[in-house]
DNA sequence: AAACCGATCAACCGCGACAAT
DNA sequence: CATTGTCGCGGTTGATCGGTT
């Protein structure tokens, strides 16, 4: 495919903005719309290229762009919505009003990100950070060492990790030392533990759609709707139940304490159960850290938001519930 | 007062998608 | 069908600012 020569054209001027060229961007488009941006800076007087010009115009210059600090419910959204979509920035963008990709890809780096990791969540998987754990070489150590998991050694750590990770790593290995054909798909694999442990299915968060099916869900971002993804758990991902589908989305303490009714099972088309949190694992229960007391989770129902960063984390921390996901494979830890 | 450092965010860069030719 | 041109996206950079030493 080609590639225009853009912004490499010498002569053209590079960095920030001046108030000057600011005004005759925005009175260019004012009178002719931005039209073909290639042409624009030409006609618009602006010794700029085009790539520029569209850039500062989305990100910048645009009549309905919304300034300040997210709110926390824009900020629920955006987590919600990554935990879906990944780094789409674009599609996240397009349900937040008045908020670019570039806004939002820049409060999620500087912001969101860093206090995920803080609170041990990874924030690409959305998932408790295990490697913290540091359970890998316990377990690896077991498989390869031993025929019979030693939980006497297990047990020397259980004021680090709860005994239901313990008993589902127990539980992996009684079922590979079982079973020579052990599933190599942990979504397989996932579905024996659970019925192993007796535990609902786990709702997956993630999910890998094909660039057509990316397309299709960002396509429906502007209509606000996922579409059809290839996770099963999203196979009718429809805009009836995109609104339900998304409440049962992994939360990391925006929704109001009084508001977790809505985390309530809930049955799809495809039968398949999206279970309430507190019935799956929780992060609370899988390990034990001081920023994960479950003494809160029932506190007050009533936020301030004060915009205090140290609030919100706190209060994230106090509502912190994780199931998870299907993809989570635990064979990289064994 | 100056140097240093980390956080923030506007802007740039490279690439892929897709329409036009 | 191949090539070209344009647009938009996501990752990265670098200037700036405020706080700390």
């Amino acid at each position: 495919m080609g590639r225009a020569p853009c912004c490499d054209k010498s002569g053209l001027k590079k960095g920030p903005w001046t108030p000057e060229e600011d005004d005759k961007l925005n009175h260019y488009i004012q009178l002719h719309g931005p039209g073909n941006w290639r042409t624009l800076p030409k006609n618009a007087g602006l010794q700029r290229c085009g790539k520029s010009c569209r850039l500062r115009w989305t990100n910048y210059l645009r009549p309905d762009i919304k300034r300040g600090r997210f709110s926390f419910e824009e900020e629920e959204t955006i987590i919600q919505l990554h935990s879906v979509l990944g780094n789409k920035w674009s599609a996240i963008a397009a349900r937040l009003p008045g908020r670019t990709d570039n806004e939002i890809k820049n409060y999620w780096n500087t912001h969101i990100r860093k206090r995920l990791l803080r609170m041990g969540i990874d924030p690409v998987t959305h998932s408790p950070r295990l490697d913290l754990l540091d359970i890998s070489s316990l377990l690896s150590s077991s498989v390869c060492s031993s025929s019979q998991l030693n939980l006497s050694n297990l047990l020397g750590i259980q004021t680090l990790v709860n005994p239901e990770l313990l008993r589902l790593a127990s539980t992996l290995l009684s079922l590979k030392q079982e079973n020579p054909h052990f599933p190599q798909n942990p979504q397989i694999w996932n579905s024996q533990v659970q019925n192993q442990i007796n535990t609902p299915p786990l709702q997956s968060n993630q999910f890998h759609a094909t660039p057509t099916q990316e397309a299709a869900a960002m396509q429906a971002n502007t209509e606000g709707l996922p579409s059809n993804l290839t996770n099963p758990s999203y196979q009718n991902f429809t805009p009836s139940n995109f609104d339900e589908s998304l409440v049962s989305l992994p939360n990391y303490g925006f929704i109001n304490p009084s508001e977790t009714s809505t985390f309530q099972s809930v049955e799809n088309q495809n039968n398949d159960l999206y279970y309430n949190n507190n019935q799956g694992f929780s992060f609370d229960s899988v390990i034990s850290t001081p920023i994960s007391s479950p003494t809160q989770l029932n506190s007050s129902s009533t936020f301030i938001n004060t915009g205090n960063e140290d609030e919100r984390e706190s209060y994230c921390s106090s509502m912190l519930k994780f199931e998870i996901p299907e993809s989570f494979n635990i064979s990289e830890f064994m």
